[in-house]
DNA sequence: TATTAAAAGTTACTTTATGTAACTAAGTTT
DNA sequence: AAACTTAGTTACATAAAGTAACTTTTAATA
C-alpha cells in the first residue's frame, strides 16, 4: 500500500531533487560547463555514484554530454534549459541556508 | 577522501532537502499542522520511515510536536517558523515541476 | 620501445538507507 | 473481556550509496 494524492508533477520533481548528489551537480554546473573530474573534485563525490547520477540527469534531459576528440578527449557535462531553469530552486536554497542553517564547527586543527 | 569546497551551510541544506521524504512532509504540512496518520495517507510513506523523519526535522527544528492529552491522545506536527520559512523552496519547486515535468501516463485502468 | 601518466569510468564488495508487515501500548467503546 | 484506534516500534528484506582497486585509451617520458 503506497499511494499519495500529490501531483505527480510535483512528485516527480521532489524524487528528481531529492535523489542524492543531484541538486549538487547541478549547482555545481551552474558556474560553467564540467568535466567529469572537475565535479568530483568541487563536490566530494565518487565517481560510482557520479557516474549514475551523470546518465540519470541526461536521461531526465536535465544535462548534455559533450566530447571533445581532442588530445586527449574532453567530456564536458553541461546544463540543458530545463537544467538551468532549477537556478532559482538552487538560489532559493542557497539563500535559506544563509538564513537558517548552523554549522557545528567540528574543529579540525591538526598538529 | 570526502570533501568538497562548498559553503557547508549550503551543503547541510542540500543534504536536509535532499533526505528522502522530508521536503514532502514539510510540504504537506504548509497546508494545516497534521497528525501522524494523515502525513502518512496523504504521501504514502511507512510508518517506519514518517518516525525517522518526523524524529530528525524535530531535531532541525524544522517541526514541533505537540500532545494533546485528549482522549484518545492527539500527537500534531506542525512548522516551525524555520520549516515555514522553507515555502517558498517549494513553491519554486511546485512552478518549476508544473512548467518541466512530463508524467508518463502508466493507464492503470482496470476493468 | 617499454614505462608512466592522465581522464573517465567500471567492478566487486561493504555499509547505510529505505521498504514491508507484523507487533506493541494506552485508552475506549461494546 | 474482546476488539478498535492512534502512534508508533521491531525484525527482516531490498535498494542505494560508499570504497578502493582495476580497465581503457591516448600521450608524453625515459
Amino acid at each position: 500500500m503506497k499511494q499519495s494524492n500529490l501531483c505527480p508533477k510535483f512528485e516527480k520533481a521532489v524524487t528528481l531533487l531529492s535523489q542524492r548528489w543531484t541538486a549538487l551537480v547541478i549547482y555545481q554546473m551552474l558556474e560553467a560547463p564540467q568535466r567529469f573530474g572537475e565535479i568530483q573534485a568541487a563536490i566530494g563525490i565518487s565517481g560510482k555514484v557520479l557516474s549514475d547520477r551523470l546518465k540519470d540527469m541526461e536521461q531526465e534531459g536535465l544535462i548534455k554530454r559533450d566530447v571533445y576528440p581532442e588530445t586527449p578527449v574532453v567530456i564536458e557535462y553541461s546544463l540543458t534549459e530545463k537544467g538551468r531553469s532549477l537556478e532559482t530552486v538552487l538560489r532559493d536554497i542557497e539563500n535559506w541556508s544563509q538564513d537558517w542553517i548552523e554549522v557545528d564547527q567540528q574543529s579540525n586543527t591538526g598538529s
